[in-house]
DNA sequence: CTCCTAAATGCGAATGATTATCATTTACAA
DNA sequence: TTGTAAATGATAATCATTCGCATTTAGGAG
């Protein structure tokens, strides 16, 4: 008997996978990465529990990127910056959402979360251009 | 010779319907809206002049609710409260992207724009379900 | 006025991310 | 073993969005 069922391999992988990167990856960057590992993995199976874990509050959904969704296993509130030019997420530490803001909005009904997000170019985007 | 030229009556509506409507509406909404004054219209056109208005930042994209994309003809930056059981979007006045925030985030890039959004659910919905 | 070109449009097909379907496999307990 | 409910793989279906192309339009040059 295994601490990890053999039933639950596949989505533990998922989970696993999203949470040990930085790059707030879609459904399809993720099925890549763990075909290496599971072969017979379908793309289905990383939707399905990906929307599962969302649901469930365990991870969070950035919205989409160029018509793609991209996910974040950091459920803890964050800023994040996204690349006009990769489509690169990057988290924003040291930048918080004032805690007096998510208390002003009452007035339009009962807020869950919150979402701040930064659009531009990134570093290495701007780096790359001036090289070129 | 008039002002607005038939060429561009299409164009022009579609700008002024988004511009004139608290909605944040998508690309079908206005495309149902217009059908009344222009019977001809096609979805094909809205879309066109939408993902124009958007390159020359006349309107402003929201990103996707429900996989759908919304818009908003105010470019001025405010913060937005979408509803989770409704979908709908709301303009949270008085409240603000802190100026010190935007410019804490110079480490990551040259930010373009920034977005806030709190997500819940609205009063509306609220007490539409209190009443059932 | 006529001819020409570039832009705008309508229509319908194509695209592509996401979701649904369904048969199969798995875990687990009676 | 056997039954049941969940998880999965494969693939078809869905649906918002985009593309291709023929047609229409405006507006200027001749």
């Amino acid at each position: 008997m295994e601490a990890t069922a053999k039933h639950f391999r596949k989505r533990d992988a998922i989970l696993t996978c999203l949470r040990s990167t930085k790059v707030h990856p879609s459904a399809d960057w993720i099925y890549e990465k763990l075909k290496a590992e599971y072969s017979d993995i379908s793309l289905a199976t990383v939707y399905r529990n990906l929307a599962r874990f969302k649901e469930r509050g365990e991870i969070v959904s950035l919205g989409t990127v160029n018509g793609i969704e991209r996910f974040d296993g950091n459920t803890k509130p964050h800023v994040h910056f996204i690349c006009t030019d990769c489509s690169g997420v990057l988290d924003l530490h040291g930048v918080a959402v004032p805690e007096e803001l998510s208390k002003t909005v009452s007035g339009a009904g009962q807020v869950s979360s919150c979402q701040l997000t930064f659009t531009g170019k990134c570093n290495q985007c701007i780096n790359k251009e001036e090289t070129a």
